[in-house]
DNA sequence: ATTTTTCAGTACGGAAACGCACCCATTGCC
DNA sequence: GGCAATGGGTGCGTTTCCGTACTGAAAAAT
């Protein structure tokens, strides 16, 4: 449980802007949590326990199909919230979520969340705008896989990665890359040379270091940028 | 208008599931209207001035960035209804929303849907188990744009178009299927070919006849159907 | 310290789709 | 009926990425 006067010491964007009349529906039920790599937040078709406020930390939210295809539709960081179909109405997970990069963050139980949201248009408000935004970032992720070369799309990725980091370290195998941008293994770690080769990062065994962002961003070039501008203005870019 | 006693004739789903209670917030408001092939019913940017519940025809909604690169994220018919931002609280388009196959439906201004929504809890809940299906939708064309090829992409495109139709035969050229798709024109004249060729569908200059559903199903394999069963589940299958 | 596992590097043939470009057929228009 | 515009068919070289698979290096496990 978060004691009011803790809030000053919130990284969640999210939570930052729950307003000081909401806080009691939220604050007094707040779990914190430090979350490790690859743990499981939602598995597809099953009920939403607990949904969470990063703080620290990169999850991943993955859509499979039943012949086990699958594509990450989209990351959530500190600027937002885990379990988007409950903010929606809808109790169960349609998509596969975990930590991609450890971290840590704060819990609510899902059934308090959707009852303060009934309880308080506020909050609403609040939280239906930042599930637009992760709606925002799911369809921009479609353009993306359908026109973005994967040096684009492993660009955009590093990126929205970064945003939500707060070293330059990203822990990740190529692997694990691949199967995010839904692409060969092999590709990513061509792709990656490339990068290396013009200084844009430098890698280590399951971890690379993004050295270049600007350069970065001249390769995602226009599929990297709209989701963000855009949760900016949903949720003000005020602070 | 449409009168209360005219909800029979209602072909919208969604509209035939607003409760009773709340028919005076939306009927008295709806303005019939008829929509032609290629009409605009959302610019990116803009503000939403109505919502559009359709009886006949298909919208495609279609992300666009500031490179001019351009995919199709989903497509509403009679099931849904257009301007999905604005139930989640948002007053501007973020896509370029426009009519695919000509039909017919009832708009509703876009303020008087917001007060409706704000005024009555099971028609906000109705609406939002909407969005939700949609974005469904949004995530299900990442993953195809990501991981089908063409072939698939274009059975499931059909495959959708086709459940918001009354006929089978498709009034679209090639070129405006390679923009939804995000795939060169010729690449669809010679899948469609294919299909020809193993009778799923005839075609004419700028029509396309579905022959053979059950055909084009099986080479959409399972990048088509997910959309469509959580909607179904979300907006209840009764009825 | 040795074994096992994981991760990254590399290669190669092939499929898929692209960019471009040209031509013909159908349709709409004056 | 003749002309312009639109839509479809086709070809070709090229790019991108896949599938598969083998290797060595680094890290983890025993």
């Amino acid at each position: 449980m978060l004691e009011s006067h803790a809030r000053a010491g919130i990284r969640n964007r999210l939570l930052h802007k729950v307003a000081l009349e909401d806080w009691d529906l939220i604050g007094p039920h707040l779990e914190a949590v430090t979350l490790k790599e690859r743990q499981v937040i939602e598995v597809p078709a099953k009920p939403i326990t607990h949904c969470y406020f990063l703080e620290i930390g990169v999850a991943s939210v993955v859509a499979v199909d039943s012949e086990d295809h699958r594509i990450e539709v989209g990351v959530i960081g500190y600027e937002g919230i885990t379990g988007v179909p409950l903010i929606m109405g809808d109790s169960r997970a349609q998509h596969s979520t975990y930590m991609q990069i450890a971290g840590a963050g704060h819990r609510i139980p899902a059934d308090v969340l959707v009852g303060a949201i009934a309880k308080s248009e506020t909050l609403r408000a609040l939280m239906l705008k930042s599930a637009q935004g992760f709606m925002i970032q799911t369809a921009q992720t479609a353009l993306a896989n359908g026109r973005a070369k994967l040096e684009q799309r492993l660009a955009r990725w590093l990126l929205m990665a970064h945003d939500r980091m707060t070293t330059d370290a990203v822990p990740l195998t190529h692997e694990f890359l691949a199967v995010m941008l839904g692409v060969r293994r092999a590709g990513v770690t061509v792709a990656i040379h490339g990068f290396e080769r013009r200084g844009l990062v430098t890698t280590r065994r399951g971890q690379l270091t993004i050295v270049n962002r600007p350069g970065i961003e001249q390769v995602a070039g226009s599929f990297y940028g709209t989701p963000e501008t855009e949760l900016k203005r949903l949720l003000g870019d005020s602070k």
